[in-house]
Order: C-alpha cells, then structure tokens, then sequence
DNA sequence: ATTATTGATCGTAAAAATACGATGAAGAGG
DNA sequence: CCTCTTCATCGTATTTTTACGATCAATAAT
C-alpha cells in the first residue's frame, strides 16, 4: 500500500517561489534534481550512493525539495522512491518566465 | 565619471546557476529585483527605503545580487545606480527554460 | 576647508543551513 | 519470532547567512 509523504502547505506565491529557488539553490540538491530528471524516478539509497554524504544527509535535502514542491516521494516497500513533481516543476518554470516579463528579452544596451 | 563596480568571475555554468538560484532564493533579494524590473533603475538609497533594513544590510543583498551576475551598480556621483543585468537574467531564463527541457511539459502521469 | 550625503566595507552577534551519527519505524525475508 | 534493509527523524556540531552599528571613502555643497 503506497502513500503519498503529506508536508505542510506552501504560503504566498512569492514565498513559494522563493523557496523552490532557494531549495534549486544548493549544489547538492540541484545535482539531486538533475538525477531525477535524467533517470525518471530514484531510489534514496540510489541518491545516496551518487553523493558522498551522510545518508540523514541525503535525505534532510531531499525534505527540502520535497517542501519546495519540486519532487515527490512514494514509500514503496521499505525503500522511498522519488521522481520529479511536474506540477511543481511547472508551476516555477512558468514563473520565472511570466517573471521579468520582457525586461531582459530585447536587445541589451550599452 | 562612471564607472562599473568589478566582481570575481564566476566559475562553472551549474556553479553560476546555484549561485544566481541561491540569490533570488532569498524573499529580500527577490523584492529587490522586482523593484528594479518594475523601475528600471534604482539608487541603492530608494531600495534601502522600500526595506525595514539597515543600509548595511541592503547594501550586503545588493552585493551579492551583484556576484551572481543579476544586477549591477553603476557609480553617479556619491550614489549609486542599480538595474537589472539583462545578460545575467536572460540567461538565468535561458537555463531554466532548457534545463528539464520536456520532463515535466506532458501531462502528469498517475 | 568643512560639512552633509551616499553607500561600501568591517567587525560581530544572532539565526539558519548543512552535515553527521544514533535512533526509530516499517517492510521483507529468514 | 528475529534480522536485515531502507529511510525518516532527532540531537548536535560546524559553517554560512543574515542583520546591525560603526567606520571609511567619495562626491557634492556651502
């Protein structure tokens, strides 16, 4: 029986976007966040074993993303497997786009 | 006579990129750009004022806005004039936008 | 020259992030 | 039942970030 690993509810816009950027911010997570994109879905212990950190380490940032709306974990047997949470991925995607809408997209001047 | 303020280069494409993540990821910095994308330009006095901040401390976010390649400060006189670094925000878009390129464009599976 | 304004930097205190080992819970397999 | 694996959480040490006041440099104005 898998389940869904509940987290607390993300407040204001901003500060949700500001959180999904400070999580994206840290070099380990952001490697974290790359593994999942390429492999589709990991184990923890598979994350582990690709850092050379601690394995409470490991999962401490992997609360972090989780928090931030950008991956998921579902508890499958006694492992967790974590994949991407598109929404989440989305939803900044979509931000930072819509963000500084056309500010920086014309010709930059001297 | 005006004159841009000099920062250390940055280093790798994914350390530049953590750096210009872990610099919005901070609800203070993130105000800031937005004032500058809403004005266009501002003397770091106006952004001081629009903060409960001290100076320093502003002049401190500015400071690291300015490392990450996000904004810049153009010395006028005894103030100086910040706005936006269209480069470093165009490319911070830019990366987004292809990192993850088709992950999370589908629909989201069950 | 003196004074006032602006803002960067320095030193430092407080808070948050990061890392680790230890522990605990939950399932799988004997 | 007991044991092993997996992983989250707890307690804690270290590092980094954040914030402040004080100081310094540069310009402007008197």
């Amino acid at each position: 029986m898998n389940f869904m690993l509940k987290e607390k509810s993300l407040e204001t816009t901003e500060l949700r976007l500001a959180k999904m950027l400070k999580a994206l911010g840290n070099p380990v997570r952001f490697e974290i966040m790359e593994m999942l994109a390429n492999r589709q879905t990991c184990m923890t212990y598979e994350i582990v074993q690709s850092t050379p950190l601690a394995q409470s380490t490991v999962s401490q940032h992997l609360k972090v993303l989780r928090e931030a709306g950008l991956v998921r974990g579902e508890v499958e047997g006694p492992a967790t497997c974590y994949c991407l949470d598109p929404d989440g991925v989305r939803w900044l995607k979509d931000q930072i786009e819509g963000w500084l809408p056309d500010c920086c997209s014309g010709s930059p001047d001297a």
